[in-house]
DNA sequence: GCAAAAGTGTTTTCTTTACACCCATGC
DNA sequence: GCATGGGTGTAAAGAAAACACTTTTGC
């Protein structure tokens, strides 16, 4: 018996992308208000349709899954430029009512976000929602979905299929890899403020930091460079970093 | 269009199992031998006839690729209990010759390195290697495969498909879980001496430890237990401690 | 007694944390 | 001047590394 007369499933590939938004103060005298969003799309067809789930799609022959993942995201979302991250296979039986589908997942990491541009047939429209954690449990948006750790996340949503899952494992994921590696960068544009670089931390670990011992830390990561930043804020202006070139 | 009509690759799943050996030291004065083996299967059929690679297989209707590659490595090599971590997908065209096939990789840890039992048609045989690394090379068996870190991993090997890389990139990980997350202790029995614990970790992380400094880093991990152990060694017998049940 | 490993104690060094304080900006 | 964040200094607390030393075992 051959391999090839086995039954194939089809195989997807779903990308959950991070990114982090950056919204004007009122105040002048503030710091911009800094968000980690993730993009979700509406559905426009069954099954689901309606809800929210991530973008993503079939594997093409002649591709890899990568890139079928960043295809896949530029159509439904527009996004081009992003580091994608392995996340692990989602098979489990009866996850996508339409039959037999294996989907590898994906995180992709974003430098800047971009106003949603492209939207393809499968999708209704994509967006960008805020993603917070507070202790184990992830709520999307304005208090819209919440994904509580010790539930079965699959269900207990407005999300499709088990994306619930996906963005939870994801999440949990982003947030050791900061703690462990130096994937905030990936978060970053190539020149930031310490201040550009410790919210998002902050969001992401769900610590507070003290400003003056998280610059020392940071410090031998990242090389001053003779520019500076001040959008005409009421307060001195911060010197801009780079990640620093070695051991990167 | 709809998703039915999209061609459908293979999906397989390939399992680098990791296990701890020890071999008694012929001077009772000294500790056990210790090493960190992988288990690879002779090929018995094209293609790469001759070659080794990784125990895998393909993927069956009604089960999860967890699934898969559980009943795959009890199938080929014996092993039924074992804890899964799931690698990457490896998706490269023409990494397969047979055609377009889809591997997930997973990594499988062992407590005890059992002698090989079962042994299906595919592989003509399978064994447990001794895996060593020198700076982020490295190797299998007596020096017999020896994999670069900057070299075309897939070519330059006597393993079958892109299994080099593969292996390659479990090493990585399972040493950068060892540091950052406490994945050493499923590669241990319930109990074990703090010298069972600390050879691995060297093993692994290529890095010696000052045995004084380790026990102590370690005993916020571990609990003690009212047990010795001593196998007629010369020397004083040493107390069994188990994983602490916090925290885990 | 001897060699080897088990285990404890101490000192030094480095890292993390907390907190006080000065600097620069726009109004 | 004032509020706000940028940035430096310093001392205390904690963790990691280095090293000396005692304990226990089988022969």
């Amino acid at each position: 018996m051959s391999y090839k007369d086995y039954e194939r499933p089809s195989v997807a590939t779903d990308i959950i992308t991070f990114g982090i938004d950056s919204e004007r103060a009122e105040n002048k005298r503030e710091l911009d208000n800094k968000q980690l969003k993730i993009l979700l799309v509406k559905r426009g067809e069954a099954p689901f349709k309606g809800c929210y789930s991530l973008p993503g799609g079939f594997l093409r022959p002649e591709e890899t899954i990568e890139e079928a993942a960043m295809r896949e995201l530029a159509e439904e979302t527009g996004v081009k430029s992003a580091k994608l991250i392995p996340l692990k296979p989602y098979s489990k039986i009866g996850r996508d009512p339409r039959g037999w589908i294996v989907s590898c997942a994906f995180m992709a990491l974003i430098r800047t976000i971009e106003p949603i541009t492209s939207v393809n047939s499968d999708a209704e429209s994509s967006d960008w929602f805020t993603i917070t954690m507070d202790g184990d449990d992830i709520s999307i948006g304005e208090g819209e979905i919440v994904i509580k750790s010790h539930e079965d996340t699959a269900e207990s949503s407005q999300l499709a299929f088990d994306h619930g899952q996906i963005i939870f494992d994801a999440f949990m994921k982003l947030k050791d890899e900061v703690v462990n590696h130096d994937i905030i960068f990936d978060l970053l544009p190539e020149y930031f403020t310490i201040a550009d670089l410790q919210k998002p931390y902050e969001l992401i670990t769900g610590k507070r930091e003290a400003a003056a011992n998280f610059r020392r830390k940071m410090t031998k990561k990242i090389e001053e460079t003779e520019m500076y930043d001040n959008g005409g804020a009421m307060h001195r202006p911060s010197k801009l970093y780079k990640r620093s070139s070695e051991q990167k």
